[in-house]
DNA sequence: GCATATACTTCGAAATATGAACTATTCAAG
DNA sequence: CTTGAATAGTTCATATTTCGAAGTATATGC
């Protein structure tokens, strides 16, 4: 029953093939988190991960790639929980930083070491592997951030 | 506005870069197939790629990481757009192979090419480095395929 | 000031995913 | 055989997630 396709795969372009592991990868990411016993959704995980430092919503918009009512909506989850509070921006008071809480930033500690487990055994990786990868994944991501997002907003 | 965090990601683990880079390129590919001309789903699009050849629908639940029922709608769109059919497995009359049919196949060329395209452009990275991300994708998707799927199915 | 652009919010609709109950077929045991 | 349990896939109603258009408040340019 474990299907193996490994074979037909190596036959596809580079490209797909690191599509698909990609695909692959998130997948099961997204489902290890689920299995964790956190009560966030996954919009609210990864926003938690992104505010390492306070960060105005229209940025993790871009920072995401979805859509400023997404992020409300998200914010509100994590502010009625107590894990984050809105600021206003002082240089243009429009806009909000969102702001973590103690108690936010425990929780991203716990969500970052068990993200880090999780990466480890879902992708079987040794040491040097994961830090390759990881380059790569840091080049791609720099990419994604400087020519992405301008097509990722609709104006 | 592009703001720039790729300094503080550098002080985050490996894992944590590797996986933050993956969610980036998965979102990013997830966008910019929304804005192919194609009018199929994300996950439509997933299975007419995993149709090389023809596939049970349990297969392709485990492989897509997903549940039966999500498959049946799937394939009943695909079905209907004509770009497949049911085939009763001879092996085991309980089950359904999918099977592309001609058109299926042509739009499976369109959308594996595409699919190429789109990472290039994602990713930013040259042909040996997009070798080395393609060979360890290749690698984390096996070890996910082989560990993964166990745990990915209510039992 | 006035017009226009921007940052975020609201809210209802659309798309998606899910799980429990069901049908048909297989398999194993007696 | 035939009976009972397991498996492959389906149905459908529900839950979740996402989106986008219209609205409020603030900023910026002329």
């Amino acid at each position: 029953m474990t299907y193996d396709d490994s074979a037909l795969i190596r036959r596809l372009s580079p490209e797909v093939q690191a599509m698909m592991g990609v695909y692959a990868l998130y997948w099961k990411l997204e489902e290890s988190f689920d299995a964790l016993e956190v009560e966030l959704s996954h919009q609210e995980c990864h926003m938690m991960v992104k505010l390492e430092r306070p960060k105005r919503m229209g940025v993790l918009a871009a920072d995401m790639l979805t859509v400023p009512s997404t992020i409300t909506s998200t914010a509100d989850a994590l502010e009625k929980a107590g894990y984050l509070t809105r600021q206003r921006d002082p240089e243009d008071r429009r806009a909000w930083l969102l702001v973590l809480t103690d108690k936010g930033n425990e929780m991203r500690q716990v969500l970052m070491s068990e993200a880090g487990d999780l990466f480890r055994r879902a992708s079987g990786l040794d040491a040097e592997e994961t830090a390759e990868f990881a380059r790569l994944a840091r080049k791609i991501r720099e990419n994604i951030m400087k020519t992405g997002i301008p097509e990722g907003l609709k104006k």
